[in-house]
DNA sequence: TCAAAAGTGTTCTTATTACACCCATGG
DNA sequence: CCATGGGTGTAATAAGAACACTTTTGA
Protein backbone atom coordinates (compact mmCIF):
# COMPACT_ATOMS: atom_id res chain seq x y z
CA UNK A 1 0.00 0.00 0.00
CA UNK A 2 1.11 3.46 -0.82
CA UNK A 3 2.64 5.44 1.99
CA UNK A 4 2.29 9.16 1.84
CA UNK A 5 5.33 9.96 3.93
CA UNK A 6 7.72 10.28 1.05
CA UNK A 7 5.71 13.00 -0.64
CA UNK A 8 5.88 16.70 -0.03
CA UNK A 9 3.24 18.00 2.32
CA UNK A 10 2.04 21.52 2.55
CA UNK A 11 -0.01 23.65 4.86
CA UNK A 12 -3.22 24.74 3.25
CA UNK A 13 -5.85 27.29 3.96
CA UNK A 14 -9.20 28.51 2.80
CA UNK A 15 -9.88 32.13 1.99
CA UNK A 16 -13.43 33.34 1.87
CA UNK A 17 -14.65 36.24 -0.21
CA UNK A 18 -17.78 37.24 1.67
CA UNK A 19 -20.01 39.33 -0.55
CA UNK A 20 -22.79 41.52 0.75
CA UNK A 21 -25.09 44.03 -0.87
CA UNK A 22 -25.82 47.26 0.91
CA UNK A 23 -26.68 50.81 -0.10
CA UNK A 24 -26.85 49.75 -3.72
CA UNK A 25 -23.26 48.55 -3.64
CA UNK A 26 -21.70 45.13 -3.85
CA UNK A 27 -19.37 44.88 -0.87
CA UNK A 28 -16.82 42.48 0.46
CA UNK A 29 -16.01 41.81 4.10
CA UNK A 30 -12.33 42.45 4.79
CA UNK A 31 -10.38 42.06 8.00
CA UNK A 32 -7.39 43.93 9.30
CA UNK A 33 -4.69 41.39 10.05
CA UNK A 34 -3.48 41.24 13.64
CA UNK A 35 -0.29 39.34 13.12
CA UNK A 36 2.59 39.12 10.72
CA UNK A 37 2.89 38.73 7.87
CA UNK A 38 0.99 41.78 6.65
CA UNK A 39 0.17 42.93 10.17
CA UNK A 40 -2.38 45.80 10.11
CA UNK A 41 -3.04 45.30 6.42
CA UNK A 42 -6.40 44.41 4.92
CA UNK A 43 -6.98 40.84 3.85
CA UNK A 44 -9.65 38.31 3.11
CA UNK A 45 -10.80 36.24 6.06
CA UNK A 46 -9.24 32.82 5.91
CA UNK A 47 -7.57 30.22 8.01
CA UNK A 48 -5.70 26.95 7.99
CA UNK A 49 -7.72 23.86 7.24
CA UNK A 50 -7.76 21.37 10.08
CA UNK A 51 -6.92 17.72 9.91
CA UNK A 52 -10.48 16.48 10.32
CA UNK A 53 -12.17 19.14 8.27
CA UNK A 54 -13.25 19.16 4.64
CA UNK A 55 -12.56 22.25 2.57
CA UNK A 56 -16.21 23.27 2.69
CA UNK A 57 -16.29 22.80 6.45
CA UNK A 58 -13.30 25.06 6.80
CA UNK A 59 -14.88 27.75 4.66
CA UNK A 60 -18.08 27.58 6.69
CA UNK A 61 -16.09 27.80 9.91
CA UNK A 62 -14.20 30.89 8.74
CA UNK A 63 -17.47 32.54 7.88
CA UNK A 64 -19.16 31.59 11.10
CA UNK A 65 -16.29 32.67 13.32
CA UNK A 66 -16.29 36.06 11.71
CA UNK A 67 -19.99 36.79 11.37
CA UNK A 68 -21.85 34.26 13.46
CA UNK A 69 -23.78 33.19 10.39
CA UNK A 70 -23.94 29.80 8.83
CA UNK A 71 -26.24 28.35 6.17
CA UNK A 72 -25.29 30.76 3.46
CA UNK A 73 -24.56 30.27 -0.18
CA UNK A 74 -20.98 29.07 -0.54
CA UNK A 75 -19.06 28.20 -3.67
CA UNK A 76 -15.54 27.00 -4.23
CA UNK A 77 -13.83 28.96 -6.95
CA UNK A 78 -10.18 28.21 -7.40
CA UNK A 79 -7.02 27.07 -5.69
CA UNK A 80 -3.91 29.20 -5.53
CA UNK A 81 -0.60 27.42 -5.13
CA UNK A 82 2.17 29.64 -6.33
CA UNK A 83 5.50 29.01 -4.63
CA UNK A 84 5.91 32.38 -2.99
CA UNK A 85 2.38 33.48 -2.37
CA UNK A 86 2.91 33.24 1.41
CA UNK A 87 6.04 34.78 2.94
CA UNK A 88 6.30 32.13 5.67
CA UNK A 89 6.55 29.20 3.31
CA UNK A 90 4.50 27.19 0.91
CA UNK A 91 0.82 27.54 1.65
CA UNK A 92 -1.82 26.47 -0.80
CA UNK A 93 -5.16 28.17 -0.49
CA UNK A 94 -8.59 27.24 -1.69
CA UNK A 95 -10.76 30.27 -2.47
CA UNK A 96 -14.47 30.36 -1.78
CA UNK A 97 -17.05 33.04 -1.96
CA UNK A 98 -20.19 33.43 0.13
CA UNK A 99 -23.29 35.54 -0.37
CA UNK A 100 -24.90 37.22 2.60
CA UNK A 101 -28.03 39.29 2.99
CA UNK A 102 -26.36 42.03 4.99
CA UNK A 103 -29.57 43.86 5.75
CA UNK A 104 -31.23 40.73 7.05
CA UNK A 105 -28.56 39.61 9.46
CA UNK A 106 -27.15 42.89 10.60
CA UNK A 107 -23.80 41.26 10.21
CA UNK A 108 -20.75 42.56 11.80
CA UNK A 109 -17.82 41.03 13.52
CA UNK A 110 -18.58 40.81 17.19
CA UNK A 111 -17.26 37.40 18.04
CA UNK A 112 -13.75 38.19 17.00
CA UNK A 113 -11.31 40.86 17.96
CA UNK A 114 -10.23 41.56 14.41
CA UNK A 115 -11.27 44.79 12.88
CA UNK A 116 -13.47 44.05 9.93
CA UNK A 117 -15.23 46.19 7.38
CA UNK A 118 -17.62 45.99 4.47
CA UNK A 119 -15.82 47.61 1.56
CA UNK A 120 -17.36 48.27 -1.87
CA UNK A 121 -15.72 45.80 -4.22
CA UNK A 122 -14.91 48.50 -6.71
CA UNK A 123 -12.90 50.41 -4.11
CA UNK A 124 -10.56 47.57 -3.23
CA UNK A 125 -7.21 48.33 -4.75
CA UNK A 126 -4.78 46.45 -2.57
CA UNK A 127 -4.81 43.44 -0.27
CA UNK A 128 -2.37 41.22 1.58
CA UNK A 129 -0.81 38.16 -0.05
CA UNK A 130 -2.38 37.39 -3.44
CA UNK A 131 -5.79 38.23 -2.05
CA UNK A 132 -6.53 40.80 -4.71
CA UNK A 133 -6.20 38.02 -7.30
CA UNK A 134 -8.47 35.85 -5.24
CA UNK A 135 -11.05 38.58 -4.92
CA UNK A 136 -10.91 39.21 -8.65
CA UNK A 137 -11.40 35.52 -9.44
CA UNK A 138 -14.33 35.24 -7.11
CA UNK A 139 -15.91 38.41 -8.38
CA UNK A 140 -15.61 37.22 -11.95
CA UNK A 141 -17.18 33.93 -11.02
CA UNK A 142 -20.02 35.69 -9.25
CA UNK A 143 -20.56 37.95 -12.24
CA UNK A 144 -20.93 35.00 -14.54
CA UNK A 145 -22.95 32.88 -12.19
CA UNK A 146 -25.45 35.51 -11.17
CA UNK A 147 -26.62 35.70 -14.77
CA UNK A 148 -27.35 32.02 -15.15
CA UNK A 149 -28.48 30.96 -11.71
CA UNK A 150 -30.82 32.70 -9.31
CA UNK A 151 -28.23 33.21 -6.59
CA UNK A 152 -28.56 36.97 -6.48
CA UNK A 153 -31.49 36.59 -4.09
CA UNK A 154 -29.06 35.34 -1.47
CA UNK A 155 -27.78 38.90 -1.23
CA UNK A 156 -31.19 40.44 -0.60
CA UNK A 157 -33.52 40.26 2.40
CA UNK A 158 -36.31 37.77 1.88
CA UNK A 159 -38.71 40.59 0.97
CA UNK A 160 -37.45 42.97 -1.66
CA UNK A 161 -38.66 45.34 -4.34
CA UNK A 162 -38.01 44.94 -8.04
CA UNK A 163 -35.89 48.05 -7.89
CA UNK A 164 -33.75 46.46 -5.18
CA UNK A 165 -33.25 43.48 -7.43
CA UNK A 166 -32.43 45.62 -10.41
CA UNK A 167 -29.88 47.62 -8.45
CA UNK A 168 -28.32 44.39 -7.26
CA UNK A 169 -27.80 43.22 -10.82
CA UNK A 170 -26.58 46.60 -11.94
CA UNK A 171 -24.06 46.69 -9.14
CA UNK A 172 -22.72 43.18 -9.70
CA UNK A 173 -22.66 43.30 -13.47
CA UNK A 174 -21.54 46.93 -13.67
CA UNK A 175 -24.15 47.82 -16.25
CA UNK A 176 -27.27 49.94 -16.37
CA UNK A 177 -30.45 48.05 -17.02
CA UNK A 178 -33.67 49.29 -18.50
CA UNK A 179 -36.34 49.30 -15.82
CA UNK A 180 -39.22 48.14 -17.99
CA UNK A 181 -37.27 45.43 -19.75
CA UNK A 182 -35.79 44.16 -16.51
CA UNK A 183 -39.20 43.88 -14.87
CA UNK A 184 -40.77 42.27 -17.88
CA UNK A 185 -38.07 39.63 -17.96
CA UNK A 186 -37.85 38.73 -14.32
CA UNK A 187 -41.64 38.65 -13.91
CA UNK A 188 -42.09 36.55 -17.04
CA UNK A 189 -39.93 33.83 -15.51
CA UNK A 190 -42.54 33.51 -12.85
CA UNK A 191 -40.08 32.89 -10.04
CA UNK A 192 -41.22 35.68 -7.77
CA UNK A 193 -44.22 35.85 -5.50
CA UNK A 194 -45.96 39.18 -5.13
CA UNK A 195 -46.48 39.46 -1.38
CA UNK A 196 -49.22 42.09 -1.71
CA UNK A 197 -47.30 44.24 0.68
CA UNK A 198 -45.69 47.59 0.08
CA UNK A 199 -42.79 49.53 1.50
CA UNK A 200 -43.56 51.77 4.43
CA UNK A 201 -42.23 55.15 5.36
CA UNK A 202 -40.70 56.07 2.04
CA UNK A 203 -41.07 59.57 0.69
CA UNK A 204 -42.40 58.43 -2.63
CA UNK A 205 -44.86 55.95 -4.00
CA UNK A 206 -44.18 52.76 -2.06
CA UNK A 207 -42.98 49.76 -4.03
CA UNK A 208 -44.53 46.31 -3.91
CA UNK A 209 -42.60 43.61 -2.11
CA UNK A 210 -41.71 40.25 -3.64
CA UNK A 211 -39.99 37.10 -2.55
CA UNK A 212 -38.12 34.49 -4.52
CA UNK A 213 -39.90 31.16 -4.63
CA UNK A 214 -37.58 28.17 -4.59
CA UNK A 215 -40.43 25.80 -5.42
CA UNK A 216 -41.29 27.78 -8.53
CA UNK A 217 -37.68 27.69 -9.52
CA UNK A 218 -37.64 23.91 -9.32
CA UNK A 219 -40.71 23.77 -11.57
CA UNK A 220 -39.02 26.21 -13.91
CA UNK A 221 -35.98 23.95 -14.13
CA UNK A 222 -38.12 20.88 -14.56
CA UNK A 223 -39.56 22.49 -17.69
CA UNK A 224 -36.01 22.61 -19.05
CA UNK A 225 -35.81 26.38 -18.85
CA UNK A 226 -32.66 28.28 -18.07
CA UNK A 227 -32.42 31.28 -15.81
CA UNK A 228 -30.84 34.09 -17.77
CA UNK A 229 -30.91 37.70 -16.71
CA UNK A 230 -29.00 40.48 -18.33
CA UNK A 231 -28.96 42.84 -21.20
CA UNK A 232 -26.27 43.17 -23.79
CA UNK A 233 -25.18 39.57 -23.94
CA UNK A 234 -23.86 39.19 -27.45
CA UNK A 235 -23.66 42.84 -28.22
CA UNK A 236 -21.40 45.62 -27.43
CA UNK A 237 -22.22 46.69 -23.90
CA UNK A 238 -23.27 50.23 -24.37
CA UNK A 239 -23.84 50.98 -20.76
CA UNK A 240 -20.73 49.69 -19.22
CA UNK A 241 -19.90 51.93 -16.35
CA UNK A 242 -17.11 49.69 -15.11
CA UNK A 243 -13.75 50.83 -13.96
CA UNK A 244 -12.68 48.40 -16.58
CA UNK A 245 -9.15 47.25 -15.97
CA UNK A 246 -9.22 45.26 -12.81
CA UNK A 247 -12.34 43.27 -13.47
CA UNK A 248 -12.42 43.20 -17.21
CA UNK B 1 6.43 35.93 12.05
CA UNK B 2 3.99 33.14 11.57
CA UNK B 3 5.44 29.67 11.68
CA UNK B 4 3.64 27.02 9.70
CA UNK B 5 4.80 24.09 11.80
CA UNK B 6 1.85 24.06 14.11
CA UNK B 7 -0.67 23.65 11.31
CA UNK B 8 -1.82 20.46 9.72
CA UNK B 9 -0.06 19.61 6.50
CA UNK B 10 -1.34 17.36 3.82
CA UNK B 11 -0.05 15.60 0.76
CA UNK B 12 -1.63 16.97 -2.36
CA UNK B 13 -1.91 15.91 -5.92
CA UNK B 14 -3.14 17.08 -9.28
CA UNK B 15 -5.45 14.96 -11.41
CA UNK B 16 -5.76 15.73 -15.07
CA UNK B 17 -8.79 15.00 -17.17
CA UNK B 18 -7.28 14.83 -20.64
CA UNK B 19 -9.97 15.25 -23.24
CA UNK B 20 -9.54 14.27 -26.87
CA UNK B 21 -11.88 14.14 -29.82
CA UNK B 22 -11.73 11.19 -32.17
CA UNK B 23 -14.15 9.33 -34.39
CA UNK B 24 -16.86 11.85 -33.56
CA UNK B 25 -16.60 11.08 -29.87
CA UNK B 26 -15.37 13.06 -26.92
CA UNK B 27 -12.85 10.85 -25.15
CA UNK B 28 -10.83 10.93 -21.99
CA UNK B 29 -7.40 9.43 -21.45
CA UNK B 30 -7.45 6.92 -18.59
CA UNK B 31 -4.64 4.88 -17.11
CA UNK B 32 -4.66 1.49 -15.49
CA UNK B 33 -3.11 1.85 -12.04
CA UNK B 34 0.00 -0.18 -11.39
CA UNK B 35 0.09 0.05 -7.65
CA UNK B 36 -2.22 -0.06 -4.70
CA UNK B 37 -4.61 1.37 -3.87
CA UNK B 38 -6.86 0.49 -6.78
CA UNK B 39 -4.19 -1.61 -8.50
CA UNK B 40 -5.31 -2.61 -12.02
CA UNK B 41 -8.27 -0.27 -11.88
CA UNK B 42 -8.82 2.61 -14.26
CA UNK B 43 -8.08 6.12 -13.02
CA UNK B 44 -7.32 9.62 -14.14
CA UNK B 45 -3.65 10.40 -14.62
CA UNK B 46 -2.38 12.37 -11.66
CA UNK B 47 0.50 12.64 -9.30
CA UNK B 48 1.78 14.29 -6.17
CA UNK B 49 2.74 17.92 -6.46
CA UNK B 50 6.39 18.58 -5.75
CA UNK B 51 7.81 21.08 -3.34
CA UNK B 52 9.10 23.48 -5.96
CA UNK B 53 6.27 23.13 -8.39
CA UNK B 54 3.17 25.25 -8.89
CA UNK B 55 -0.15 23.50 -9.40
CA UNK B 56 -0.13 24.33 -13.09
CA UNK B 57 3.41 23.04 -13.45
CA UNK B 58 2.38 19.77 -11.87
CA UNK B 59 -0.58 19.40 -14.20
CA UNK B 60 1.62 20.09 -17.21
CA UNK B 61 4.15 17.55 -15.98
CA UNK B 62 1.50 14.85 -15.56
CA UNK B 63 0.32 15.46 -19.08
CA UNK B 64 3.78 15.53 -20.56
CA UNK B 65 4.97 12.39 -18.81
CA UNK B 66 1.99 10.51 -20.13
CA UNK B 67 1.74 11.81 -23.66
CA UNK B 68 4.92 13.67 -24.44
CA UNK B 69 2.88 16.75 -25.26
CA UNK B 70 3.08 20.12 -23.64
CA UNK B 71 1.65 23.48 -24.67
CA UNK B 72 -1.95 22.43 -24.58
CA UNK B 73 -5.03 24.10 -23.22
CA UNK B 74 -5.16 23.53 -19.49
CA UNK B 75 -7.73 24.73 -16.99
CA UNK B 76 -8.02 24.28 -13.27
CA UNK B 77 -11.51 23.23 -12.28
CA UNK B 78 -11.93 22.32 -8.66
CA UNK B 79 -10.22 20.98 -5.57
CA UNK B 80 -11.36 17.85 -3.82
CA UNK B 81 -10.54 17.52 -0.16
CA UNK B 82 -12.91 15.08 1.46
CA UNK B 83 -11.46 13.29 4.44
CA UNK B 84 -11.57 9.78 3.08
CA UNK B 85 -11.17 10.25 -0.60
CA UNK B 86 -7.79 8.50 -0.55
CA UNK B 87 -7.44 5.18 1.32
CA UNK B 88 -3.86 5.87 2.39
CA UNK B 89 -4.61 9.07 4.24
CA UNK B 90 -5.61 12.62 3.66
CA UNK B 91 -4.75 13.70 0.15
CA UNK B 92 -6.16 16.84 -1.37
CA UNK B 93 -6.30 16.94 -5.12
CA UNK B 94 -6.61 19.78 -7.58
CA UNK B 95 -8.46 18.81 -10.75
CA UNK B 96 -7.50 20.12 -14.16
CA UNK B 97 -8.63 19.35 -17.63
CA UNK B 98 -6.65 19.54 -20.84
CA UNK B 99 -7.73 19.59 -24.46
CA UNK B 100 -5.71 17.70 -27.03
CA UNK B 101 -5.98 17.38 -30.79
CA UNK B 102 -5.65 13.61 -30.80
CA UNK B 103 -5.50 13.33 -34.58
CA UNK B 104 -2.75 15.91 -34.78
CA UNK B 105 -0.38 14.46 -32.25
CA UNK B 106 -1.04 10.80 -32.62
CA UNK B 107 -0.95 10.68 -28.88
CA UNK B 108 -0.40 7.54 -27.01
CA UNK B 109 1.49 6.58 -23.94
CA UNK B 110 4.92 5.46 -25.01
CA UNK B 111 7.09 7.05 -22.40
CA UNK B 112 5.44 5.30 -19.53
CA UNK B 113 4.81 1.69 -18.73
CA UNK B 114 1.24 2.25 -17.62
CA UNK B 115 -1.49 0.97 -19.80
CA UNK B 116 -3.53 3.89 -21.02
CA UNK B 117 -6.56 4.22 -23.20
CA UNK B 118 -8.82 6.79 -24.81
CA UNK B 119 -12.31 6.04 -23.58
CA UNK B 120 -15.49 7.78 -24.79
CA UNK B 121 -16.59 9.97 -21.91
CA UNK B 122 -20.12 8.67 -22.07
CA UNK B 123 -18.90 5.10 -21.52
CA UNK B 124 -17.05 5.81 -18.29
CA UNK B 125 -19.10 4.36 -15.47
CA UNK B 126 -16.57 3.70 -12.75
CA UNK B 127 -13.15 5.00 -11.74
CA UNK B 128 -10.74 4.73 -8.83
CA UNK B 129 -10.94 7.11 -5.87
CA UNK B 130 -13.42 9.93 -6.45
CA UNK B 131 -12.22 10.23 -10.02
CA UNK B 132 -15.68 9.81 -11.48
CA UNK B 133 -16.73 12.93 -9.58
CA UNK B 134 -13.68 14.71 -10.88
CA UNK B 135 -14.39 13.66 -14.44
CA UNK B 136 -17.98 14.79 -14.10
CA UNK B 137 -16.96 18.20 -12.76
CA UNK B 138 -14.46 18.71 -15.53
CA UNK B 139 -16.87 17.57 -18.19
CA UNK B 140 -19.52 19.96 -16.91
CA UNK B 141 -17.03 22.78 -16.93
CA UNK B 142 -15.98 21.94 -20.47
CA UNK B 143 -19.60 21.82 -21.57
CA UNK B 144 -20.25 25.28 -20.26
CA UNK B 145 -16.98 26.78 -21.38
CA UNK B 146 -17.03 25.46 -24.91
CA UNK B 147 -20.19 27.48 -25.54
CA UNK B 148 -18.77 30.78 -24.47
CA UNK B 149 -15.12 30.56 -25.45
CA UNK B 150 -13.55 29.24 -28.60
CA UNK B 151 -11.66 26.43 -26.93
CA UNK B 152 -13.26 23.64 -28.95
CA UNK B 153 -10.68 24.22 -31.66
CA UNK B 154 -8.02 22.88 -29.31
CA UNK B 155 -9.56 19.45 -29.82
CA UNK B 156 -9.38 19.56 -33.61
CA UNK B 157 -6.42 19.42 -35.96
CA UNK B 158 -5.43 22.83 -37.22
CA UNK B 159 -7.28 22.20 -40.49
CA UNK B 160 -10.83 20.99 -40.12
CA UNK B 161 -14.15 20.95 -41.90
CA UNK B 162 -17.30 22.62 -40.66
CA UNK B 163 -18.84 19.20 -40.20
CA UNK B 164 -15.92 18.20 -37.95
CA UNK B 165 -16.60 21.27 -35.88
CA UNK B 166 -20.30 20.59 -35.73
CA UNK B 167 -19.74 17.01 -34.65
CA UNK B 168 -17.36 18.21 -31.96
CA UNK B 169 -20.02 20.48 -30.51
CA UNK B 170 -22.69 17.85 -30.81
CA UNK B 171 -20.54 15.35 -28.99
CA UNK B 172 -19.53 17.67 -26.17
CA UNK B 173 -22.93 19.25 -25.67
CA UNK B 174 -24.90 16.05 -26.30
CA UNK B 175 -27.33 17.75 -28.64
CA UNK B 176 -28.08 17.61 -32.34
CA UNK B 177 -27.45 20.82 -34.22
CA UNK B 178 -28.98 22.01 -37.46
CA UNK B 179 -26.34 22.02 -40.16
CA UNK B 180 -27.40 25.22 -41.88
CA UNK B 181 -27.93 27.18 -38.71
CA UNK B 182 -24.64 26.01 -37.24
CA UNK B 183 -22.71 27.05 -40.32
CA UNK B 184 -24.46 30.37 -40.57
CA UNK B 185 -23.63 31.16 -36.98
CA UNK B 186 -20.01 30.13 -36.86
CA UNK B 187 -19.22 31.75 -40.21
CA UNK B 188 -20.98 34.96 -39.24
CA UNK B 189 -18.61 35.35 -36.31
CA UNK B 190 -15.83 35.63 -38.82
CA UNK B 191 -13.31 33.70 -36.73
CA UNK B 192 -12.49 31.06 -39.30
CA UNK B 193 -10.25 31.29 -42.32
CA UNK B 194 -11.26 29.38 -45.43
CA UNK B 195 -8.03 27.72 -46.50
CA UNK B 196 -9.22 27.13 -50.06
CA UNK B 197 -8.29 23.51 -49.66
CA UNK B 198 -10.52 20.49 -49.69
CA UNK B 199 -10.47 17.03 -48.21
CA UNK B 200 -8.82 14.34 -50.29
CA UNK B 201 -9.72 10.72 -50.80
CA UNK B 202 -13.22 10.82 -49.43
CA UNK B 203 -15.99 8.95 -51.20
CA UNK B 204 -18.23 11.96 -51.44
CA UNK B 205 -18.01 15.60 -52.30
CA UNK B 206 -14.91 16.83 -50.48
CA UNK B 207 -15.43 19.44 -47.78
CA UNK B 208 -13.61 22.71 -47.57
CA UNK B 209 -10.98 23.09 -44.86
CA UNK B 210 -10.88 25.93 -42.37
CA UNK B 211 -8.66 27.05 -39.57
CA UNK B 212 -9.39 29.08 -36.45
CA UNK B 213 -7.77 32.50 -36.50
CA UNK B 214 -6.63 33.70 -33.11
CA UNK B 215 -5.98 37.20 -34.42
CA UNK B 216 -9.54 37.47 -35.70
CA UNK B 217 -10.75 36.31 -32.32
CA UNK B 218 -8.85 39.09 -30.61
CA UNK B 219 -10.45 41.62 -32.95
CA UNK B 220 -13.81 40.02 -32.27
CA UNK B 221 -13.30 40.46 -28.54
CA UNK B 222 -12.05 44.00 -28.96
CA UNK B 223 -15.38 44.83 -30.56
CA UNK B 224 -17.02 43.73 -27.33
CA UNK B 225 -18.59 40.66 -28.89
CA UNK B 226 -19.10 37.41 -27.07
CA UNK B 227 -18.49 33.99 -28.51
CA UNK B 228 -21.68 32.01 -28.13
CA UNK B 229 -22.34 28.82 -29.99
CA UNK B 230 -25.28 26.58 -29.33
CA UNK B 231 -28.92 26.10 -30.03
CA UNK B 232 -31.72 25.89 -27.56
CA UNK B 233 -30.30 28.09 -24.90
CA UNK B 234 -33.31 29.27 -23.00
CA UNK B 235 -35.68 26.70 -24.38
CA UNK B 236 -36.44 23.16 -23.76
CA UNK B 237 -33.72 21.14 -25.49
CA UNK B 238 -35.64 19.11 -27.97
CA UNK B 239 -32.70 17.19 -29.27
CA UNK B 240 -31.11 16.01 -26.12
CA UNK B 241 -29.66 12.62 -26.81
CA UNK B 242 -27.86 12.48 -23.48
CA UNK B 243 -27.69 9.46 -21.26
CA UNK B 244 -29.06 11.98 -18.84
CA UNK B 245 -28.32 11.00 -15.30
CA UNK B 246 -24.60 11.17 -14.88
CA UNK B 247 -23.98 14.42 -16.65
CA UNK B 248 -27.29 16.17 -16.21
C1' DT C 1 -47.31 71.41 -4.40
C1' DC C 2 -43.06 69.41 -4.91
C1' DA C 3 -39.63 65.84 -5.12
C1' DA C 4 -38.76 61.17 -5.60
C1' DA C 5 -39.19 56.75 -7.06
C1' DA C 6 -42.97 53.27 -8.73
C1' DG C 7 -45.24 51.43 -12.30
C1' DT C 8 -46.62 50.46 -17.01
C1' DG C 9 -46.91 49.10 -23.35
C1' DT C 10 -45.67 49.46 -27.83
C1' DT C 11 -42.77 49.52 -31.78
C1' DC C 12 -38.61 48.30 -34.04
C1' DT C 13 -34.85 45.44 -34.75
C1' DT C 14 -32.29 41.37 -34.43
C1' DA C 15 -31.64 36.56 -33.50
C1' DT C 16 -33.36 31.95 -33.64
C1' DT C 17 -35.68 28.32 -35.53
C1' DA C 18 -37.48 25.04 -38.96
C1' DC C 19 -36.96 23.04 -43.09
C1' DA C 20 -35.37 20.26 -48.43
C1' DC C 21 -32.93 19.96 -52.37
C1' DC C 22 -28.88 19.78 -55.59
C1' DC C 23 -23.65 18.93 -55.80
C1' DA C 24 -19.16 16.54 -56.10
C1' DT C 25 -16.64 12.65 -55.38
C1' DG C 26 -15.04 7.51 -55.12
C1' DG C 27 -16.25 3.00 -55.65
C1' DC D 1 -25.00 5.04 -61.45
C1' DC D 2 -25.23 4.85 -56.71
C1' DA D 3 -24.13 6.00 -51.99
C1' DT D 4 -22.26 9.37 -49.12
C1' DG D 5 -21.78 13.46 -47.05
C1' DG D 6 -21.17 18.73 -48.69
C1' DG D 7 -23.21 22.80 -49.41
C1' DT D 8 -26.90 26.33 -49.67
C1' DG D 9 -31.56 30.24 -48.50
C1' DT D 10 -35.89 31.79 -46.92
C1' DA D 11 -39.85 32.55 -44.15
C1' DA D 12 -41.95 32.50 -39.53
C1' DT D 13 -41.37 33.28 -34.83
C1' DA D 14 -39.37 34.86 -30.68
C1' DA D 15 -36.43 37.69 -28.04
C1' DG D 16 -34.17 41.93 -27.21
C1' DA D 17 -33.78 46.94 -27.29
C1' DA D 18 -35.37 51.58 -27.15
C1' DC D 19 -38.21 54.78 -25.25
C1' DA D 20 -41.84 58.65 -21.79
C1' DC D 21 -45.44 59.48 -19.13
C1' DT D 22 -48.71 58.91 -15.07
C1' DT D 23 -49.13 57.49 -10.13
C1' DT D 24 -48.46 57.51 -5.23
C1' DT D 25 -46.46 58.85 -1.27
C1' DG D 26 -44.05 61.97 2.55
C1' DA D 27 -42.30 66.19 3.49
Amino acid sequence: MLTLDRFFKSAFTVDNVIFGFDEDDLKVLLIKRQEDPYKDKWALPGYFVKENETLDDAAVRVLEELTGIKDVYLEQVSTFGDLNRHPSGRVITVAFYSLIAVAEYNVLPSSIAAEAEWVPVKNVKELSFDHLNILTSCYQRLKRKVRIEPIGFELLPSKFTLTDLQHLYESILEVNLDKRNFRKKILSMNLLVDLNEVQEGVAHRPARLYKFDEKKYQEFLAKGLVFDLSEGKSKKSKFNKANGDLYA
